[in-house]
Formats: structure tokens, C-alpha cells, sequence
DNA sequence: GTGAAAGCGCTAACAC
DNA sequence: GTGTTAGCGCTTTCAC
């Protein structure tokens, strides 16, 4: 560890008390100027940095926040990242990355640590395959400030920020009846995250707004969440071929997106189908085959979610309101309209 | 924070010493069998958690590592902090990533947040952008263990973890010259870069042994390292016009590979270029315009920058002699052979 | 085999 | 305005 100088050693060169350095370091009020600028220009001298283990055990708190994602290398979690860590830096707290792997087990474990780390507070987007809560509930209930974000947790009193999902997937569904399309399949991740749900939902009410009749066998949750290509090709063949035999798919998933059109690729030939996915990858748009696509604002998704913590953490007062902030989702138009379908596949 | 349960409440509740029950925590051979159980299972019981800020103010190291990468979102080093991550949680180690976003001053306020949180070691990536190197040797010299991984420093005695990057070029580059291209351009990286110049010397060293005539107009470098597409758009103008009027290029970086995709696919008509990039992006092999690519073993490479990093730490004496190693890079050709280019893009 | 006491670096209540 | 002192939770000599 790299502190060679101390508060002592400045008290001690300077001939002053240790308490007087700490507060005139803190540019506290009780201090005159003349030690303060005295204090300053040595610790600068010598280039004092202060220890912040020391402080954080000393304050009971350690100026950081834990972050649990499903997985970094998924585009649209980076740049909730970035946009988490320029809000955490402007207000002087580190950002800890932590990944479930979309595992229970590794979302329980990994929070433990960020706990154990004393972080100030959490910024959650669960796992796949959480279906108990008691972890995080309890952490809530003893105090411990927790704002969910993408993937969040109704039921909780906290704040809560995600993209308009039902909306969005409202949306790319009427956007595609309108097209021309009819047998649409819906292609999600574990149906117990808010994110499929809410997408199912907006799914279903563009159906039925547009008098097409729900099919449940058009409706598919993929265990693996776009890990196992398998089964999205065994899902997709299924679908592709009869009695399902659709012209559309609307998939809720980032992971899912991308497994999906590479999977469509290797059929030969090209299936006639229309893809519509949530994705944040930065070359979405350069896939082939084509694939339209709704994005996500993650970096401001991350900012405000990042915001909302540090609210809380820095409220002198307990917060008993929260609210739940929706981003809107863009939707990105590549396909064609169904009677052109087959001329363009050709 | 959240450590309700100390080592004093343990040992008041039974009625022993603090050190003891430290001591049986940690499993020290000086402690009774019998003491230990009871210590151990009242600690299960109460869900003892030790406080790893205390500790760490106490033994003067944090247990963590910290981390510097360009961008978490670029699929390249996503991949490798999960090697990391894998290697240094299984050894115990908390990670703390940073990004640099390839600038200086950014690398250089990171790695000092990091020593000030009292990480126990550096695994490095160099940004794009830093020249000046002191910032890292006078850390080194005084004695903080650093790792470099994929843009290493020579210079540094320390242990140094990249591909095999002046071998991977030589192969592409090699690669295209059989397949019948001869106009071949280098897009790189910023040109102080190790990977930029190990990749541009396996490029020089193909043309040379095929006798084929370097061109300084043909190689390039992107300043702004594929985060500005019109920088790469003039680049790859130029070259596809007179005089340089390439027939491919070799891309020394994973950002400049998926930019140059898409700056290709607004030129209108497609150009007859072949392109061969370097490029972890897990859907690089469903890009239209195709690119062929070099993919790098992202994820080991992280492992084993993480394990040389631990060696360090856990050596009881100072480590002299260092390696640097060096990772196969792996080739995929999509492209064509020369003479069908045309006919293939029609 | 166990306990008492000091101290890691910092802060804050309490003196004066 | 500044100094004294105690203590955050843990470890580790040094005693016994």
C-alpha cells in the first residue's frame, strides 16, 4: 500500500496537532486560514493523499456503490456503466462491477461481497433466474439504500428506473401489424424478469388492440436467455414451420437479438421472417440479416439510476417517496413491408 | 454499513478474548479445538461477517486489484475482465475496473483513485493516448506489482500478457497476399500503441517477405481510434481512390474494424475492398459488409494477466525475472480470392 | 492456549 | 482556533 505520508507526519513536521491537519485538510470552518494554506501547501509539498480505508472505517461509510449486472460484455450494460460511473465520479463515489452471469446463486454471493465491502449502496439489475427476493428485501428492510434499474423489482419501496417496456414493445408489435404482418411470435428471456413481462404485456395489447387473436403457442420464454444458441434454433424451426408458421418475431431480449439473427443465418435457405428485437449492440444496424431493433437509453438509464442512489445516500432525512422513472425506447425501423417480403428475400 | 456483529460481540457473548476469536476465525493453530468450533459455530450462527475495510486498514492491503481498460463496452475487453474477474475471485481478490476512454488524463486520475483505494496490485491496458509513462514507473519503483495485458510497455520489468500481435498481422496479412490482393493499406490504432506497432510489423514483414513493394501511403493511423467514423470515412476515401486505390486492408483494432464495416456500408456502390480486422465483437462474423478477422483470446488473457498479477502479491520474496507472454491470435477468412471479387459483389 | 494492549490512519466530541 | 483523547474493527506482539 502506497501511503508513505500520514496526518501525523504532517502534524509532526509542522509542529501542530494531527486533529488540526485532518480538519484543516477537511477545510473546516474552526481552522484559521493562515494554518489552513500552511497545511495545504505542505501536504501538496510532500504529496499527502489521504487513506481512505482509514476514513471509511472511521465514518462507517465507504464512499463507493456495488453494481450488479447481468454481464458487461452485453452492450446495453456497458453503457449503463459508463453512464453510472460519470454520475458516481462527478459526486466523488467509486463504482464496484459485479456480474451475476444472470445465475442466482452468483447474484447472492456477488451482493454478500459488495456488502461485506461496505459499499454505500446497490444498483441492481437482476438476474434471470431470481425468483427469491429475501436477499435483496432484507438488505432493503435493515437500510441498506438499493435502486433498481432495467430489470427491476415491483414490490420493493425504492426507486426504480427503466425503459417504457410495455410501451416500446407496444410499439415495434402495432409497428409490425401495420406492416402487414399477422402471426407474430414473441421470443423472451425468463418470464419472471419485469422486462419480458412488461414486453409480453405491451405484445398482448397490441394484438388486441389491433383485433388479432392472442396465441400462446406464439409465445416462448428461452430458459438460456440467448446463451444456448440451440435452443433459439430449436424455438425458431418450431415456429418457422407449421402450425405456427410466422411472419414476424418480436424478441425481448438483447442477448436473445443477436443469438436469434445469427441462428436465422445458418438456415438455407433465409426463412421469411421479419425480426424485431431489443437491442443496444452498436452494430445492430450492420447485421445480416437485417434486424430492426429497439435501443435503449442505458447511459442515461445508468445516470439516473446512479443519481436516484446518491440522492438517497446523501438525504439528511429518510425518503419515504419514490418513484419509478420510465425511459422511452427507440424504436428502429429495418424491414419491409409483408406483400414486398418475398421480392426482397430473393 | 451493514456489520451489526463484531469480533466483540462474539467474544463478550462468549466470554472469551477479541484476539481469541480472531484467532479462531482465522483458523490459527495456537487456538483449542474446542474454542474454535464454538467460535466458528456462534459466528455461523449470528452470521458473523469480518470487516474487510478494518482488516485492510490492519494489514496494510485491500485484497483488491484494480483494473484499467480503454472502454468496458468494447466486446475485447468485456471478455478479458471476465478472465479476470474468474482468476481473482477465485484467489479471493475483489476487482475494481476503471476505464480510461482512451485518454490520458483520465488513465492517469483512474490509476491514482486506484492507489488511493489501496489496491494491492495494477493490471493494466494503456490508453491510447498516453505518451508520458511516469505516472506507471514511479509506481512501479516504488514497488506496486503492475501487470500489463493486451498494450503493453515495454521497458518495464514486469510481467506482460498480449497476443501474439507482429505473428497474428503477419498471418492476415500474409493471408490476403496468397489470396491474390497486392494494394493493401494498414488502418491502425494511434501509432505509440504496442499493439498498433507489433501489428504494423507483421504487416511490413508479409509484404517484405513477398516481395511486395510498403507503401507509407497505405498505412494510416486513426487518432481518434474509431470513436470518430468521419476521421475513418476521409481515411478509407482516400485510399480507395487514386492514387493509393487499395484492394484491402489489414485494421489493427477492434474499434476501427466495426467503424470501418460501417463507414463501408454508406458508400454507395459497395467498394471493391477487402477488409480483415481485428475484432472480439461476438457478432463480428454477421456484419454486412463481410470482414474477415483476427480474434483474440480475450478471456485468457485475462486469466493470466490476473494469475501473474497474484504471483506477485503471494510471493514471499521479490520476483526478478519476468516473461511476457504471448497469445495466439486466431484468423477467420470470409473474404474471397481476388479474381472473384468482382463477380462476388455484384 | 488465551488475554491485554497497542496501533493501522483518520475523525470528532470535548476540552481549553 | 487548536490540542487531547478515544475509538472505528481488526490483528498481533507480548505476556502469562
Amino acid at each position: 500500500m502506497f501511503h508513505a505520508v500520514t496526518i501525523k507526519d504532517i502534524a509532526k513536521a509542522l509542529s501542530i496537532s494531527p486533529s488540526t491537519v485532518s480538519r484543516a485538510l477537511r477545510d473546516s470552518h474552526e481552522i484559521s486560514a493562515g494554518t489552513k494554506t500552511l497545511v495545504l501547501e505542505y501536504a501538496k509539498k510532500i504529496n499527502y493523499r489521504s487513506n481512505p480505508i482509514a476514513q471509511s472505517l472511521k465514518n462507517q461509510k465507504s464512499n463507493s456503490i456495488g453494481v450488479l449486472v447481468a454481464d458487461v460484455a452485453n452492450s446495453f450494460f456497458s453503457q449503463a456503466i459508463n453512464g453510472i460511473e460519470s454520475v458516481a465520479y462527478e459526486n466523488g463515489y467509486h463504482v464496484i462491477i459485479t456480474q451475476s452471469h444472470d445465475d442466482y446463486e452468483r447474484e447472492v454471493v456477488n451482493i454478500e461481497h459488495l456488502v461485506d465491502r461496505c459499499v454505500d449502496g446497490l444498483l441492481i439489475s437482476m438476474s434471470a433466474h431470481t425468483t427469491d427476493y429475501s436477499h435483496l428485501t432484507q438488505l432493503h428492510e435493515r437500510g441498506l439504500p438499493i435502486v433498481f434499474f432495467d430489470r427491476i423489482m415491483p414490490g420493493i419501496e425504492t426507486y426504480q428506473v427503466t425503459t417504457d417496456n410495455v410501451n416500446s414493445a407496444y410499439e415495434a408489435a402495432s409497428l409490425l401489424i401495420k406492416k402487414g404482418y399477422s402471426q407474430i411470435a414473441f421470443l423472451g428471456n425468463a418470464p419472471q424478469l419485469s422486462i419480458t413481462s412488461d414486453r409480453l404485456q405491451g405484445y398482448t395489447d397490441a394484438l388486441k388492440d389491433h383485433s388479432l387473436r392472442y396465441d400462446e403457442r406464439l409465445v416462448r420464454f428461452c430458459d438460456q436467455g440467448g446463451r444456448n444458441s440451440q435452443e433459439i434454433k430449436n424455438i425458431l424451426s418450431e415456429l418457422l414451420s407449421e402450425p405456427a408458421n410466422i411472419d414476424a418475431v418480436l424478441i425481448a431480449s438483447d442477448q436473445i437479438s443477436t443469438a436469434a439473427v445469427r441462428v436465422l443465418s445458418t438456415f438455407d435457405p433465409l426463412p421469411s421472417v421479419t425480426v424485431i428485437g431489443f437491442s443496444n449492440s452498436t452494430v445492430i444496424d450492420l447485421l445480416s440479416p437485417r434486424i430492426s431493433y429497439i435501443q435503449q437509453n442505458a447511459f442515461k438509464m445508468g445516470q439516473i439510476a446512479a443519481q436516484k442512489l446518491i440522492t438517497i445516500l446523501q438525504s439528511t432525512y429518510p425518503i419515504r417517496e419514490f418513484d419509478t422513472t420510465l425511459l422511452r425506447g427507440k424504436l428502429h425501423w429495418r424491414g419491409k413491408s409483408k406483400n414486398k417480403l418475398i421480392a426482397d428475400h430473393m
